[in-house]
DNA sequence: ATGTCGGGCACAGCCCGA
């Protein structure tokens, strides 16, 4: 099986780059996060036309994620279980398909709207790792993949990059994802290229990809029995450096 | 602050978010 996730920064901007990469790529499900746009403005036809059921969780200008699949699937949520907010944003995606859930995830950058704005992505983690407790304790094999807005490590980002203080490093977000893996998923990254500098994204400023001024920030954690299975993990580099690029790359698993 | 994108608003450049 082969999964992909893909920040897309706009799926209306970039549709030709994903049907160019489904094309090369074939994956058996394709997560995208950012497609900025509503459900009805989505275009479901062009994915369908090649063999992919589309389901979407899309708002107004900001945030979204869809779901690709060559397999049939249930829909599980569209909104983290635990997480009570006054205004939901589309920022989650959850589907079981060929026996394993596959959960798509955007978190909040949160870097704006001050500490409310980082509470918010603290709020979405916990959410987060309470569905991977229950689904973990219900045994059922599980993929949580996404844009996580958080580098795990300081070898995640490039020197200078970040200040201390940025959301993406700030230790109380850092310390959710290392909860996460202590729940017993497993970083699929990390158990394939265990040391490794390696980024998913560039800013569009600064030459930041010309410099590989980049981050970690994409990232696919596995449960148990999925990990025992992983093959392959590829970030898929070449796709930055094409024309109107995303600022985030493809990552692939294969297990 | 720098800098570059995308979308919204509303129709021309700003503003927000990343």
């Amino acid at each position: 099986m082969k999964l992909a996730s893909w920040n897309i920064n706009s799926i209306r901007q970039r549709h030709t780059h994903v049907q160019q990469w489904l094309t090369k790529e074939q994956p058996d499900w394709l997560f995208l996060q950012e497609i900025k746009c509503q459900n009805e403005q989505f275009p479901t036809e062009i994915f369908e036309e090649m063999g992919y059921q589309v389901i979407v969780n899309g708002q107004k200008a900001y945030n979204g994620v869809a779901i690709l699949s060559r397999h049939p699937f249930q829909l599980n949520h569209t909104v983290l279980p635990d997480l009570n907010e006054e205004e939901p944003q589309a920022r989650y995606l959850e589907i079981e398909s060929q026996g394993v859930t596959l959960c798509n995830l955007y978190l909040p950058n949160g870097n704006s709207g001050g500490e409310e704005g980082f509470q918010r992505k603290l709020h979405f983690i916990d959410a987060l790792i309470n569905r991977a407790e229950h689904l973990l304790q219900h045994k059922q094999d599980c993929i949580f993949a996404g844009d996580f807005n958080i580098c795990p490590t300081n070898q995640d980002y490039a020197p200078q990059t970040l200040s201390a203080e940025d959301a993406l490093v700030k230790p109380e977000s850092r310390n959710g994802f290392y909860q996460l893996l202590w729940l017993g998923l497993t970083d699929a990254l990390r158990a394939i290229y265990p040391t490794e500098t390696l980024y998913t994204f560039w800013d569009y400023t600064r030459g930041a990809w010309q410099r590989n001024a980049g981050l970690r920030i994409d990232h696919a954690l596995l449960s148990p029995k999925i990990a025992e299975q992983l093959k392959s993990f590829t970030i898929d580099k070449a796709e930055r450096d094409k024309e109107q690029p995303s600022d985030h790359v493809p990552i692939i698993i294969e297990f």
